[in-house]
DNA sequence: ATTACGTATGTTATCGATAACATCGTAGAC
DNA sequence: GTCTACGATGTTATCGATAACATACGTAAT
């Protein structure tokens, strides 16, 4: 069924069709009440497909995150879609599971579909989507870190500092033999970039860092459990277990329970990211907090203003850093 | 930059060019290299609109989760897209928000980009979707339930028989005083039939049902730290507090520490789904199995079934029911 | 009364790839 | 040596909506 159809039942023009489907074209109020009457008995449905050829707008924006498993990541796709819902686009969204290769595949297949916008979440890309990008001139966000050579825009927050800063705050505290527990894989260099915060955290306190590390990213809790022996065995003096991110986190002060190791107290934990977890878990875990929605709202915004740019020319690069803090809870907390 | 420039560029025509990139056609090994490589320097990315329209193939299938912040729906939609991949096909993904109304919207917007498989996991639908449906023509899957009149193809499991079989089981090990913790609202069916599998066991074995709700789904591990309060003041003599999902059961656990009480010792909880938290968690928590990602494969297996069967005509539904079993775990340990 | 303009609608061309059909050459069969 | 068949390629029509232009009519301004 086409538009065709409604409009020869109607006898009217397939156009005007079109036009009383969208809500600022000019068309009779009554000519209207009847197209989406014969619309609503037929079950028509507009085919996209041929629209979009045709105008050129393709009504979704395509976004690409590591692992759609991390909560962090689906908040932030979902505080997204909701911001370009009220902007009539929808989401098409991609997981890279942390390899580049498999990102400039997406990223190949996303821009065949002419998106209005993309969204990168892994900082670190294959090359060869640089070019791509650059020809398909849509507005293109980083999130999640702030990369040293932007592609476009960005919305999001230095990894290396945040992390910086909770170690700082835990030597602060009293700490010293912190074991920063990661990623080995450097591919996913928000991971490597926490790692070298802690590094500069540990020599700033005249402290050699100490660093062990699970599998390939993501991080589970899982992998926790299982790191806490990695730890013991490289730093058998650890006070503090220092994890790339909350899930982490959780599993390593799990295996600390299940020895029945106290924490804090025989042994305290931090995470990074501020998850649902991380607040609710006995003991509330130390974290560096990041609000994931947020991000997705800025994400959203910055199309919205693209597209205005757009119009108006001169769509100039927007760097939109978001807070990312520490924040100390019970995990870490020194014995009163 | 379209075909035709690549072809003009070569001296060969466009449809040549279609040809080379489709890898069972056939074009002259010189020919398709010399196509290759000007589309690479070039950094051409076919137009897959007009390539859609013309083949009337989108090469995707869409997927409707209730939210994809459950670990337990994106690692089904992981699983889904990973199945895809190997059909080069890819995944569009919605979220309704445990909302019908949002999810008739989102089958309508779909279906405009004509899917060729439709995935809906809520299994109480606005019944005006199911005409849209109809007429698109292409295979519907329900999943994550078995609903008791499926539109087409089905992969799931019986939420009221698991939790029936779970309380049981429960019942078994001495257990009676056991007060139900889940959605209130009906939106969300597979909820009201975990509740109603409860009621059933409950009943089975001359007990009187105790339900308590928090507000409307998804239920959150927030939910559950605050539900504990709920549970209490309707039932104080509770001694185990069944809930609808894991993270739930993960809140009221953390509740109960909070006060200092032992779990299981003072009180006992379980879960439903066996989320990664369930395992980890000490105590690790007593659960209904599923393997969420299997779903997603049998999924996918059931859209590589239904286009060969579309070849072959007679395209009959597949009710594809998967494992759903009660593990026992520390949470509910009775004191040896 | 006439011009001008705006609203409601129709007509035609177009978006870019691909299906379907047509053509040409050449290798192998007899 | 001629015929057949198929492999490689070109040509044309088409998918379905919409942009752009065209038309017709009515109303307000002069």
């Amino acid at each position: 069924m086409r538009m065709q159809d409604i409009a020869r039942r109607l006898g009217i023009s397939a156009m005007t069709v079109s036009r009383a489907l969208k809500s600022d074209s000019s068309v009779a109020p009554a000519t209207r009440a009847a197209v989406l009457k014969a619309i609503e008995e037929l079950g028509y449905v507009p085919n996209q497909i041929a629209g979009s050829l045709s105008s050129s707008r393709s009504g979704f924006a395509a976004i690409l995150v590591p692992s759609l498993n991390n909560p962090h990541f689906s908040e932030t796709v979902l505080a997204l879609g909701n911001a370009l819902h009220d902007r009539t686009m929808q989401l098409l969204i991609g997981n890279t599971d942390y390899d580049r290769h498999k990102e400039a595949e997406l990223v190949r297949a996303f821009l065949a579909r002419k998106p209005e916008a993309i969204i990168l979440t892994s900082d670190g890309h294959d090359p060869r989507i640089l070019p791509m990008l650059a020809k398909a001139k849509i507005p293109v966000i980083e999130i999640w870190d702030l990369p040293a050579r932007p592609i476009q825009h960005v919305v999001g927050f230095s990894n290396q500092l945040a992390m910086r800063g909770l170690i700082a705050a835990l030597i602060g505290e009293g700490y010293s033999r912190i074991t920063y527990l990661g990623e080995a894989d450097d591919a996913d260099t928000r991971g490597a970039s926490r790692r070298l915060g802690y590094c500069e955290a540990m020599a700033a306190a005249g402290l050699a860092p100490r660093l062990c590390s699970i599998g390939r990213p993501p991080a589970t809790m899982s992998d926790g459990e299982r790191g806490l022996e990695t730890v013991l065995a490289a730093y058998p003096d650890t006070e503090l277990v220092a994890c790339v991110s909350d899930p982490l986190a959780f599993g390593v002060i799990a295996a600390c329970q299940r020895r029945g190791w106290a924490v804090p107290g025989r042994m305290a934990v931090s995470g990074f990211g501020d998850f649902e977890i991380a607040r609710i878990a006995v003991p509330a875990i130390t974290t560096v907090q990041i609000d994931a929605g947020q991000i997705g709202r800025e994400a959203g915004a910055i199309i919205g203003e693209a597209f205005k740019a757009r119009r108006d020319a001169m769509p100039a690069a927007i760097i939109r850093p978001v807070p990312a803090l520490p924040c100390l809870r019970a995990s870490t907390a020194k014995a009163g």
